[in-house]
DNA sequence: GAACATAGCCTTACGCCGTAAGGTGTCAAG
DNA sequence: CTTGACACCTTACGGCGTAAGGCTATGTTC
């Protein structure tokens, strides 16, 4: 599993990145460390310092590396609500590939180079809206909100966070919250594309009744 | 600030969760531990374990505590779609009344008794719109995703959440990222409610429309 | 009243964590 | 040969959650 025996490569902060995002994805968020990092790298926690100068400066690292894998816009030819529609498509297929470590980014002002390139670029296609500028600007929040939550249900939520360490039990559940049991097989991973697409739909339906309003 | 020379009145699970509710709005989440907690309590740590087998049970009876404190439902007798509508606006209301626990809460699976009550009455509601089953509970799915991408924006997200440790400078935002530089007054706390409200009137309206489809 | 049990709280200690301070080995430039 | 910069390591500190066990006051039972 580790590679610490052979005479190591040389640090670097690529090199540190990579490992801790894979770190991460391996053994979680809540267990990840500088000094399990350092082990996986085959060094000490203190050379790490060298190369970032705080384990929250790694994280900011590893934002900026993780938006910079986000796919770019869907084409400018295509209908703008239809761009909208796959950009959303898309956030989520981004956001989903490092589940243990979206809900830190999520969770995060998203202040670092990438990150705001990527907001920029996103909230210049809200603004090709034809909404007035505010509009389109919470527009684009409000639907980020949205994205933000399916993201983070998915990768941290009901079916996959952390639980309740006595839950309870299967004929309490049906007895006194049917409603829940009931939902339950619905909010399980197998059902999140159906659920995301139903939310999603509807979203976009939204937005279109509010163009429609707005320019009447 | 603290009230630990007078003769203490004895610990309790209720002393102490209002207690740790108390001390997570006063310091934060991260800086919450149970040491500080004891010291606030005038007790030794190890004491809080006779109370409580783990600081994760504690956390979980946190959770229990705030949702018990949530709304009841709207009025049934207002039509389906205001009740939805009103049911937004409290869980909002709701939770952002504990900003510092809601990123908590909000990352959580919802498995304690009160939890799984307010789940539960909020299913029925939806479970009254008159669409099939499948879709009445992946609608609640997505307007909690809304609604949880919402809240914790609100307290833990670009406004207020932890920030990188060298934020880009004013001018190289005005120059790089402009779009961003326009947006950011938007993003500012004055701005939540009318954001917020725009984006829950967008999502409302694609409810109305999906119905509308299905009667169709 | 004596013996015992229990509840409530504390003491000590262990192995984690992030990281401050400073040391060591290597290697290139002067 | 010296100097200094770079890359990396050693040691140590104060914090964390919590296991193991101790102490004391208050019943409970004979």
């Amino acid at each position: 599993m580790t590679a610490k025996e052979k005479a190591r490569e040389p640090l670097s902060r690529e090199r540190i990145e990579l490992a801790a995002l894979e770190l991460i994805e391996a053994v979680g968020l809540g267990e990840f460390s500088i000094r399990k990092l350092a082990s996986e790298l085959g060094c000490e926690a203190m050379s790490i310092y060298h190369y970032f100068p705080s384990k929250d400066h790694l994280m900011d690292a590893l934002i900026d590396h993780v938006v910079a894998e986000f796919a770019s816009l869907p084409d400018p030819a295509l209908p703008w609500i239809e761009r909208v529609r796959r950009a959303g498509y898309d956030v989520r297929r981004n956001v989903t590939r490092r589940p243990n470590l979206f809900i830190f980014v999520g969770t995060h002002r998203m202040n670092t180079p990438k990150a705001l390139a990527w907001l920029n670029s996103m909230l210049g296609l809200f603004g090709e809206s034809g909404l007035p500028h505010a509009e389109s600007v919470r527009l684009f929040r409000s639907v980020s909100y949205f994205l933000m939550g399916a993201g983070l249900d998915e990768t941290a939520g009901y079916a996959r966070g952390p639980s309740t360490v006595e839950p309870v039990p299967d004929d309490v559940m049906a007895r006194d919250f049917p409603e829940v049991a009931g939902a339950a097989p619905f909010f399980r991973p197998a059902q999140f594309d159906a659920t995301f697409a139903l939310g999603w739909e509807t979203m976009l339906a939204g937005i279109e009744a509010l163009l429609a309003g707005r320019r009447r």
